[in-house]
DNA sequence: CGATATATTCAGAATATTCCGAACGTTTCT
DNA sequence: AGAAACGTTCGGAATATTCTGAATATATCG
């Protein structure tokens, strides 16, 4: 892979790291050992993407816990060294069912105790709630089928993209 | 609604913007607006959720301009009064749009060009990127028809929140 | 056991984001 | 016109996030 197209890589996976909520040293090490054939150690990885050790340790250390990273021991060599995971999909599962999980759902139960407080009479309110929580009970039974498990995800995702019917009208 | 619900509403609202990618103060604005049955004025607003006017102002014009709120005027009074539009999908959807747009559109261009790059010999790095080009491009896929049109994709969240068959193994 | 190589931690520096509020502009009233 | 009410703008304060690098811990070697 020519240098430019890789650095073009592991810039863009850094900046879409914000869709998953990522952040942006984390995805370039990501990136980078996604684009490289040989394990590369914490050196290697600072170098070229200029960032200090530290950054690197703390990325590297969070990397693995979402299970995107494996770090391996290569024979004769003191140091560690990490390559990427093949599955990729199960970082974003993770990702994913975690921030449902501490931002949706609070804001799903917060409205309906709030509409179940609204007075009888006002409707407005009531109405447009109502609406509000419609639109919020359809995106969660749609990612509670979504988030069951890790293979129902990947099987759907795929399913989906590929023949979801369009409903009529 | 009692002042408890309602606080815990806007809350919790405000917090699940970063779901969306939009600040916590525009959030509280819209919650706070949809909570309410009477129309608002810059007033009223920056003393319920104490934040400044000039803040406010700001909020209130960009949530004009996703088109959650509209502003009115109140026959008698010279302030301009704000209510909350009942359809809230279309926030989501202009936004999710952008999104796609600006973050998610550009990486996987990179991850292409990546790969056209990779030489022959590179079958690690090769597949790798296959996989991971596999995922982004049935998202894409999946993305490019819910986000075809704004009623696309209300009549696609109901009915995949309610439907879709669970594919076969 | 030192000595050396490597990894991790964490206080606070650097940066990015959000917010405040004074200054200014505009409209309406007298 | 002048004053009052209201809205907007924007420089920089406040805050949150990310990153650095020196200190510390741990492992390996001779």
């Amino acid at each position: 892979m020519d240098t430019k197209a890789r650095a073009d890589f592991v810039e863009s996976w850094g900046s879409m790291g914000a869709l998953w909520g990522i952040n942006r040293s984390m995805a370039r090490i990501h990136a980078l050992l996604l684009a490289t054939r040989e394990p590369l150690g914490l050196e290697e990885i600072t170098e070229e993407l200029e960032m200090s050790r530290g950054n690197a340790s703390v990325c590297l250390k969070e990397l693995r816990f979402w299970g995107v990273i494996r770090r391996i021991h290569l024979t004769g060599e003191r140091r560690d060294f990490y390559i990427a995971e093949t599955d990729v999909w199960s970082m974003l599962f993770r990702i994913a069912s975690e921030r449902k999980k501490r931002e949706f759902d609070p804001a799903l139960s917060a409205l309906r105790e709030a509409m179940q407080t609204t007075e009888e009479g006002d409707d407005l309110v009531r109405e447009r709630l109502g609406e509000l929580e419609e639109i919020l009970r359809a995106i969660e039974r749609l990612l509670q089928r979504f988030l069951a498990s890790e293979d129902a995800s990947r099987a759907m995702l795929k399913f989906l993209s590929a023949q979801v019917p369009y409903p009529a009208k």
